[in-house]
DNA sequence: GATGAATGAGTATTCATTCAT
DNA sequence: CATGAATGAATACTCATTCAT
C-alpha cells in the first residue's frame, strides 16, 4: 500500500503524455485542429477529459507541444555538421534525409502545413520550414528557432558556390528559387501520398539530387 | 419609384450572392473554414444573417459554392481546346495560364488547398486537380467533374508523346512526376508569397516551360 | 412581414438587458457571484444560455456591468450639491439618502459588499465606498471614479468645522473614525436585516443625525 | 527508529489536522471558499491531495471543522462567567476581548463574514454571532448553539438595567439597537483594515466603552 | 426580401473526489 | 499513513441555425 516510487510515477507521466500526443497528432492531422474535439482525443486515448487537461493546460498547449517536440526532433537529425558548409556529399545526404522524414513523420507535416497555411500563423511555409524565424514569430519558439535560417543560409552558400565552379550563365537565385519550388512540392507529394511505388519514389529522389546537386 | 422588374430582382440576388461568397471566401482563406463564424461574413458583408440563410442553406453550402464557383470558372479558362491535344504552344500556354489563375485567385486556392489537406475530403490535392475524380468523392461534384482528369490525361499524353520524339532514356513516367512536384511546389510558393519581385516570378515560370515544354 | 424598427429592437434590447441584470443580480446577492451559475440566471430570467451572452460578454462583464448600473444611479443621487460644502442641514439630508438607499437596493448593496471583502478585490470596503480610489483598482472604474473620495473629502472637512464652532476637547479624528463605524454598522443591519419596524428604523437614523450633525 | 506510541501517533494527526485547517483558512479568508481549489490547500500545505480527504471527508466538512474550532476557541474566551449577569466590569472587558479576539483571527472572521453573507446561510450575521440560533440553522452546530443567544441575553439585561439606574427618557432598545450596529461596524473596520495605528484603535475602543458601558 | 433576437447542441475547461499503489 | 494519477459531473462560453416580425 505504500505509493508509487518517483520512477514509476515519471514513467506513467512520460508515457500517458506521449499516448496523448500521438493520439492528438493523428487527429490534428487528419481532421484539422479546430475539427478535431478533446472528446476524440481522450476517447481514442482511452483516457478521461479531465486526464489530458492534467498534462497540457489547453488545447493549444498540447498542439505546442506536439509541434515543439517534432521539431526538436527533427533538429537532431540535421543536427550533425554545424560547420555551415555543405559539401556536394551533404547536400545529397540532405535531400535523401529530407525524404525519410517527411515519411516517417507524414502525421506531424501534415498538422505543421496546416498551421503554417492559416492566417497569421502562416508566414510562407517553405521559406519558413527552410529558413526564417517565422516559428518565433508563430509562438512555437524553441532554442532551435534559428535553425530554419541556418540551413536556409547553408543552402543559399551552397548554391552560390556552383556559380564559381560551373556555368557561365549561371543563375543562383534562380537555381535556389527552382530547388525550394521543387522541394516543397515533393514534400506535399510524399506527405499526401498514401501509397507509393517504392521504386518510382527512389527514382524521384536521385531525379531532385541529380538535378540540384 | 416604380417595383423593380424580375430581371433588376434576379441581378441584386445574383451581386449579393456572389457579395456574401466574396466575403466568405476571404475569411475562410484568412482565418480557416472553421475558425470563420456566419455574424463575421455578414458583418463584413453588410447583411444580416438572417438574409445569408436566406442565399445559401448552411454554412457548409456555402463553402460548396464558393468552390463551385471557382472551379466552373477555372474550368472555362480552359476550355479552349476539348480536342484533347495538347500541343507544345498550348502547353506553354498552359503554364502560363496557371500561374496567372494562381496569383488572380490566390484566396480561393488557399482555401482550396485547407481543405483538401484536411479529413477524408483531402485525397491529394494537386493530383486531383490536375487529374483525378476526388472532387466527386469530396462532395464537391459539378458537371465539370471530369475536367480534372481529362487535363490529366492530356499531360500524360503530353509527356508520351516527349518520348517518341526526344531522346533514347527519356523516361516519360519520371518526367511527368517531376513535372506534377514542380508544379504543386510552385502552387504552394505562389499563393502563400505575398510580395515577388515580378521579374523573378516570370523567370521561374519561364524556367518550368524550359524545363518540362 | 417587415423587419422590427429599431425602436422596437432597442426596447427589447434594454428590456431584457435589465431583466437579465435583474435576476442575475438577486441571485448573485443571495448566493454569492461564484455559487450562482449562468444556468440559474438563464433559468430564472427564462431565457437561454445563448441570448445571456448575446447581451454581456462574459459572467464578468455582467456583474460589471450590475456594479457599473448602481453606482452610476447611486451617484445621481448624491449630484445635487457640487459646491463640496456640507452644511448641517445637508448633512442630514445624507444620512437619510444612505438610509433610504440601503433598503431600495439591499440587493446590490450585498452583492457589493461580499466583493469588495474578497482579497485583492476588497480595500476596505466602507473607507472604499465612502472615500477612496478602491473602485478604479478594483476594476469597477467610471467616470465618477473620484465620486467616493470627493464625498470622504466633504465629509472631513464637515467634522474639522465642528471643532472650530463646538468643544475645546472635541477630536475630530476619532469623531469621524466613530462616525464611519456606525454608518458602515448601519449598513450591515440595514442590508442583513429582512423585516424591521419602520418606527425603530426611522428612531435608529435619527439617533444617528443626533449624534454625529 | 522505533515505532511511533499511539500518543505520537494522534499529535502528528492533530498536528496535520490543524495544519490543514491554518492553511485552508487562509485561503478561505483571502480567495473565497469557492475560489480556492483543494490542489492549492494542499500545495500549500505541503501535503496530497489524497491525505486531505484523510482528514476530511470533504471540502465542505473542512470548511465546517474550521469554523467550528474557531466557534470553540472564541467561546471559551468568554467562557469566564456563567451566572449571566454582566456587571459593568465585565461588559468593558467583553468589549476589549472583542477587540483583541477581531485582531487576531481576522482570516477566519473574515471568512465567517463572507459564509454569512451569502445564501441562506446568511441570517444576519452579527444578531447570530451576538444572539441567535442561526448557526444550528447554518448547519454549523455545535454544543455551544446557544452561547450567542445567551451573551444577547446578558447584553440586553444589561441595558434594560440600565434604564433603572440612569435616565428618564433613556430608550434601551434604541440604545441596544444603536450598540450592536457600533459593534458590527467596529468588527468590520477591524478585520477589513490592514494596519491601523494602535493609538487610535485604543481611543476607538476607548470610546464605544465610554458610549455604552 | 430583410432583420436580429432567440435557441440549443456542442466545446473547452475546472475541480472535488476516488482509488490503486 | 501517503501519494498523485484518474475520473466525471458541472460550468462558462460559442456558434450555426431558426423564426417572429
Amino acid at each position: 500500500m505504500s505509493p508509487r516510487t518517483p520512477q514509476q510515477l515519471e514513467e506513467i507521466r512520460v508515457g500517458k503524455r506521449n499516448l496523448i500526443m500521438d493520439t492528438a497528432l493523428e487527429h490534428f492531422a487528419k481532421e484539422g485542429y479546430h475539427a478535431t474535439t478533446i472528446n476524440q482525443i481522450a476517447q481514442k486515448a482511452g483516457i478521461s477529459k479531465g486526464l489530458m487537461y492534467n498534462y497540457f493546460r489547453s488545447k493549444e498547449t498540447l498542439l505546442k507541444a506536439i509541434i515543439e517536440r517534432s521539431i526538436k526532433e527533427i533538429y537532431k537529425e540535421f543536427d550533425v555538421n554545424r560547420d555551415g558548409y555543405l559539401s556536394e556529399e551533404e547536400f545529397e545526404f540532405f535531400i535523401r534525409r529530407i525524404s525519410v522524414i517527411l515519411r516517417e513523420r507524414k502525421s506531424f507535416w501534415r498538422l505543421f502545413f496546416q498551421i503554417l497555411m492559416q492566417s497569421d500563423v502562416r508566414k510562407q511555409f517553405l521559406d519558413t520550414f527552410l529558413g526564417s524565424d517565422s516559428l518565433i514569430k508563430s509562438g512555437f519558439s524553441t532554442r532551435e528557432d534559428l535553425f530554419a535560417s541556418r540551413i536556409m543560409r547553408m543552402i543559399t552558400d551552397y548554391f552560390m558556390r556552383k556559380k564559381l565552379t560551373k556555368e557561365y550563365d549561371y543563375d543562383p537565385v534562380l537555381d535556389i528559387q527552382m530547388f525550394l519550388i521543387t522541394i516543397k512540392g515533393f514534400a506535399i507529394t510524399t506527405i499526401y501520398t498514401d501509397n507509393y511505388e517504392e521504386v518510382d519514389y527512389d527514382s524521384t529522389v536521385n531525379k531532385i539530387i541529380e538535378l540540384y546537386k
